[in-house]
Parts: C-alpha cells; structure tokens; sequence
RNA sequence: GCCGACGUAGCUCAAUGGUGGAGCAGGGCUUUCAUAAGGCCAAGGUUACAGGUUCGACUCCUGUCGUCGGUACCA
C-alpha cells in the first residue's frame, strides 16, 4: 500500500480476524498473518513527492497500519514487512534460487512503450493516438534487460487445480474470470528491474544490476513470514494457508502467479483464496479526488469498535462491492445493536438482578432453547466456511428475537407466577444470554466479553452482573 | 470492441423448473421487565422489458435496455 488505508482497505482485516477467532474458539491452532508490502515503483515515487525516504514513508504508514490491530481489535499472530531484511528477505532469496533451479527463471530484453512522465512502460489502453492518456507526451521505445518467470508453462495445472478444488478460488464468478485468462493462455512475468528504473527493492541474488520486482517479492511473504528461508520446521507446521483472504483488485496475482511460483517451487497451494469486494462511500467510489475518503480510525471514534466490525461484517455483501452509507450505519446500529443485543442484554440482567438467587441447574433448561442454541452454533460453522459473514450473524440475532418472544411468553416480572417457574425463566434466558455472548466472540470480541463476564455459571447459583448499557442509542 | 456477471418490495438480499420470502425502514394493534425498548398483525411485486421452450419459468433459450466487472506488470 503506498498510502494509509482506508475503510476500504481495513475490510479484509476484519474478515480475516473473524475466521481467525472462530477457528480458535473451534479449538484450531491458529497462525493469522498479515502485513505491508513496502517495495515498488509507487513508494519511491511516493517517497520523491513527499521528500522524505522511502524507508521513513514506509516506516510511518505501516505503523499506521499496525495500529489498526488495536483501533479493530484485530488479533493476529503475526505482522511482516518485505523490508524486513531478516524475516523476509531470506524467503525471497530461497524462493528466488527455487525458481531459478526450476529453470523457470530466465533473461530476456523486455522492449515496451516507455513514459518518462509516469516512470513506467505503458499497456494499450494507457495510450490513445499514440500518445500517453496522462502526459499528453509520445512515448519512447526503450529496451531494458529483465529476468522473466515462466508463468506460461502453469497456465494448465493452475486450472486443474482451482476446478478439482484442490485451491478453492471464492466467489465462482472470480475463479471464472482468472480461468478465462488461463485459457487465453497466460504470457511470462517479468520479475526483476534494472536497478536504475528501480533501486527501492531487494537485489536479485547473483546479480547486482537487478532488483527483484514487487509481485515476486511480496507474494513471498505468505511462506517468509512463517519460516520459509530461515526456519523450516516452523514453516512446515504452518505452511499451506487454509486460507488467504484478499482483494479483487489483487486477485490476478494471487490466483495465478503465486500458485505458479509454489508450484515451481515444488510447495503445495494454499486451500482456499476468498477474494472480498471493495466499498463505496454513500454509493461512490472511494477516491481522492472525491475527498470521500474515511478512515477506520474516525469511524472507530465515533461508533466504537464492535459497531464498526458489526457494520462491515452484517450489511456488506462478502462477495460483492459494498457501501458505506452513514444512514445505514445508524438504522443498523440502532435496530440490531442497541434495540437489540443491547437492550436484551439489559432486559435480562435487569430481571435477574430482581432475584436474589437463580439455581444454575441445566434440568431447568427448555430444549426448544437448547437445541435452538445448537442449531445455530452449526450454521455458523457452515456459513463461515462459506465466508457468508453476514447470513452467520443473523443467524444469530434469530437468537436475540428467541428470547425477547421468550421474555414476553413467561413474564418473569410477574408475581403470580410464583417463584419456581420465574426462576426457570430467568435460568433459561441467561443460559442464552450466555451463549449469544460466546457465539458473537469472533465477531464482536469486546461485546462479547462484557455479556459472558456478566453472568457467572459456576456455582450452584447463577451470578449476575450488569454492566452499563452495551450500546446506547444513536439519535 | 471482446468476455462475463447482475437487474426481485422504499433499502439490503433469499428462493434444486413446482403457490415469489426474510431483515430493515414506513403503517396498525399490544405488553411494561428493558436503552420512548419487546411482541403481534397487515400492507408492500406485471421478478428490467419483449418473445420463446415447458403441463408449469425469477429459474432454461433468444433479443432489447440498464448497471457493474475482467481484458495481465495498476498493491
């Protein structure tokens, strides 16, 4: 990323930290990777209009973007930088001599459409009437020495793979738009620079004239970053990925190049690619020029954390474009999470709290509520795997209307009850208070932790303690 | 240009070829434990349009219109 990322870009990293937790709350072991890529051509143009050295603009963007861990409440196990020389760099090397030893990296002279304005070779649709679209300037036809990677010979046993499900590549429409690629047939890379086009990237081993070219090294960081190049057996009990989450801005490569670098490299693919869409701001493209840009941190500030994962998670469409509307924002916040979960929250812990005690004895428990409980846990599992982050929290928000219906039902606010059935009530709602507490945990860990520390399970009778409210309305 | 996806209620989205559903918003009724919260009910649709296949089409086929992607060195 060549500047701050925005609501857009944080996207993925709540994605990618929900399934993280769900699969730790499954009992999985869990690596969840993340990091900046830090080379390439748009850094040290970046770095030049800045007047500052790329090293400091990448220093100063990828704290912001460490600092998304806490503003999100994102819990990953790791953060790499491709400047990393000591963890990174090692894998690039490796994987470098792998591909060279594979004979699928080779020296060619590139010859292409150069613009000095841009700094870059043109393609086609960067150029009308024989000129450049931004510069207005014809370009000139410079010939520069380049290694090439072999990309043309994996075309095939990509496709294979992505149709035997070997990789999964979601959503389908996404796999198809990569196979139809394929099947044009998919030409050579070039992978490396001459150094004076591009100084600001890793040297190719052997050859000091060359830098290694962004794709080839930040693709890499998915195995470097867990050993691969300098701790093996750490890299083997991690490496493959059950799955890489990413944008369809990048898609291409990661569906095609870096399956074709593993394989030449002799190492298996990872199991599942999940490509997310991007995110408008009030139906529009989030742009600079608009001046829509919005950062997560001002959403945090405003809403809180869980609000803001809440509203990515439920009202964008995993694998379409989504948006981002203020108005949106405030309806879902306020029917879902303070009408809600919140005031559910409050509803029972308030009622509880009338009692002095509430036997925690499970043969109280009503099996419509448990089995209902149950059913919603394994369409979690379900939707989850299907990255369906949406449909998995209304799934359990039928839980919160369970309940709330429940309430009404059996109005344990009333005397004439008596006693003993009250206190079933009350049981039963705080078994499920409870458990919409854990369930929401990958989504909403704060909440999450604030609901289940309010009601104690481990006595013979049933602790509770209401905390203020979870959610206060919005105006 | 070529390739592809999509078009369903005000909004966001569901519906193996077999009576088009849900949530939110808006409307009505109702409860009082709770954050002027909860529950219930009704309404809301020529499934973009025009043809075709079929006993039967949101679903399959053709065309038209509209929206959005992909079309390789843009992190």
């Amino acid at each position: 990323m060549s500047s701050v990322p925005h609501i857009g870009n944080t996207l993925e990293f709540i994605q990618a930290d929900v399934l993280a937790r769900h699969a730790r709350a499954n009992g999985k072991e869990v690596f969840f990777l993340t990091g900046s890529d830090e080379h390439g051509t748009k850094i040290q143009k970046k770095a030049l209009e800045e007047k500052i050295s790329p090293k400091k603009l990448v220093d100063k963007i990828s704290k912001i973007t460490k600092d998304f861990k806490k503003t999100l409440n994102l819990s990953w196990d790791g953060f790499i930088r491709t400047t990393d020389k000591k963890r990174h760099w090692p894998g690039v090397f490796k994987m470098w001599k792998q591909l060279e030893e594979a004979k699928d990296i080779y020296k060619r002279t590139y010859r292409g459409l150069y613009c000095s304005g841009c700094e870059t070779f043109l393609t086609d649709k960067d150029i009308e009437e024989g000129k450049c679209i931004i510069h207005q300037k014809e370009p000139e036809l410079v010939e520069e020495e380049n290694y090439f990677f072999r990309l043309s010979a994996y075309g095939k046993t990509i496709k294979s793979k992505i149709e035997s499900g070997e990789m999964k590549v979601i959503p389908q429409s996404k796999a198809n738009e990569i196979l139809s690629l394929i099947d044009k047939g998919l030409e050579d890379v070039s992978f490396s620079r001459p150094k004076e086009k591009l100084s600001w990237g890793i040297r190719v081993p052997g050859d000091d004239s060359q830098v290694i070219y962004v794709w080839a090294d930040a693709l890499t960081n998915y195995i470097s970053a867990i050993g691969y190049g300098r701790d093996e057996k750490e890299f083997e009990k991690w490496w493959p990925a059950d799955v890489q989450v990413l944008g369809k801005d990048v898609a291409k490569f990661h569906v095609a190049i870096w399956p074709a670098m593993l394989i030449s490299a002799k190492l298996p693919l990872p199991q599942k690619l999940f490509i997310h869409g991007f995110i408008n701001i009030e139906g529009q493209k989030i742009s600079k020029s608009l001046g829509n840009v919005i950062l997560p941190n001002d959403l945090v500030d405003k809403f809180g954390t869980d609000p803001v994962r809440y509203y990515f998670l439920r009202e964008i469409s995993p694998f379409d474009d989504g948006d981002y509307s203020q108005k949106r924002f405030v309806e879902r916040y306020n029917s879902d999470l303070a009408k809600g979960l919140g005031n559910f929250y409050a509803r029972v812990l308030g009622l509880a709290e009338k009692f002095k005690k509430i036997p925690n004895n499970f043969s109280l428990m009503e099996l419509s509520i448990e089995q209902r409980i149950k059913a919603v846990q394994q369409n979690i599992d379900k939707q989850l795997d299907g990255f369906m982050f949406n449909d998995a929290l209304s799934e359990i928000w039928s839980l919160i209307s369970v309940g709330d219906s429940y309430v009404n039902e059996q109005k344990p606010w009333s005397e004439e009850n008596g006693n003993i059935k009250n206190e079933k009530t009350l049981f039963n709602l705080l078994i499920l208070l409870n458990a919409i507490g854990v369930l929401v945990g990958p989504f909403l860990p704060d909440t999450s932790k604030k609901i289940t520390s309010s009601v104690s399970l481990k006595g013979k009778f049933i602790k509770v303690k209401k905390a203020a409210n979870l959610f206060p309305r919005l105006e």
